[in-house]
DNA sequence: GTGCCATCTGTAGCCGCTACAGGAGCAAGC
DNA sequence: GCTTGCTCCTGTAGCGGCTACAGATGGCAC
């Protein structure tokens, strides 16, 4: 039997145990077998199940859309479908990225205005305050 | 009078209504002045706070920082203190930016292998269940 | 006076967990 | 057989930062 209870699959698929049960409670990941005593048993199906959540959490992926890639795995592999969402979270992770960095640019701008602390008043609080728009805001 | 209600405060700042209430309630901003029918009015010094506020918040600052940014200039201008929360936060988006382009990285990297549609199976969906770690992840 | 928008309070929901409380199971040591 | 100390159980409430209602007034135009 390589049969695990929660904390082991935590230990192996580097999910926490609460959010484990999170995922069941969800409907993410199926219920796995109860031992006699009703304590969850997790198998290598289920152990591989929560890897793959994990990786895809990783990558960024929302519950939603993992929920949606699993149900594309167990289904007949709609490789088009599983193309297209990873596409527009890629598009998605592009956007994410472009608005940090345009924060990073304005803030980053305003805190060189405070080059020392010789300012009669904090530049960075003034910056805050004008009227003018922030830059990507 | 300069005076405005909370839809015209909402429309000058920026900051939409229920949110105004809402920064209000866990007291972020300071409740204004009521009229006598005990409805919210906001002169220039509301109004400029409010700015304030949602300029910092297109910066990424969390609802804390933003707390401490007012307290500083409300309080002697500590402006050494406003630099190292803006400092601070700088670095953050950094870490962020960095998080999301190694993201970005391995998903790429994934959908790259999903060329067409001639595969077997999908290597997007095999990425993921793989056993090696995620970069990044 | 009547219509209609703005405003009021209070509460519940969103996402993705995380952190309890208060109990039961289980393996090891004495 | 009994204690010790971990694991596991269920259920609920909290986080940040809003957003979306419901149901009751306010205020102004026609």
């Amino acid at each position: 039997m390589r049969e695990v209870g929660i904390g082991g699959a935590a230990r192996v698929s580097g999910v926490h145990v609460e959010t484990i049960r999170y995922y069941e409670r969800i409907g993410l990941v199926v219920a796995p077998p109860r031992s006699s005593a009703g304590q969850r048993r997790y198998g290598p199906v289920e152990l591989r199940r929560l890897r793959f959540v994990r990786r895809a959490r990783a990558l960024g992926f929302s519950l939603d859309e993992i929920r949606a890639l699993l149900a594309l795995g167990a289904g007949g592999h709609a490789c088009a479908e599983v193309r297209d969402i990873a596409q527009r979270h890629l598009d998605e992770i592009g956007r994410k990225i472009a608005d940090l960095e345009r924060m990073r640019a304005t803030l980053a701008a305003t805190v060189a205005l405070c080059a020392g602390d010789a300012a009669p008043d904090c530049p960075i609080l003034e910056a805050l305050s004008d009227t003018e728009p922030v830059a990507g805001g």
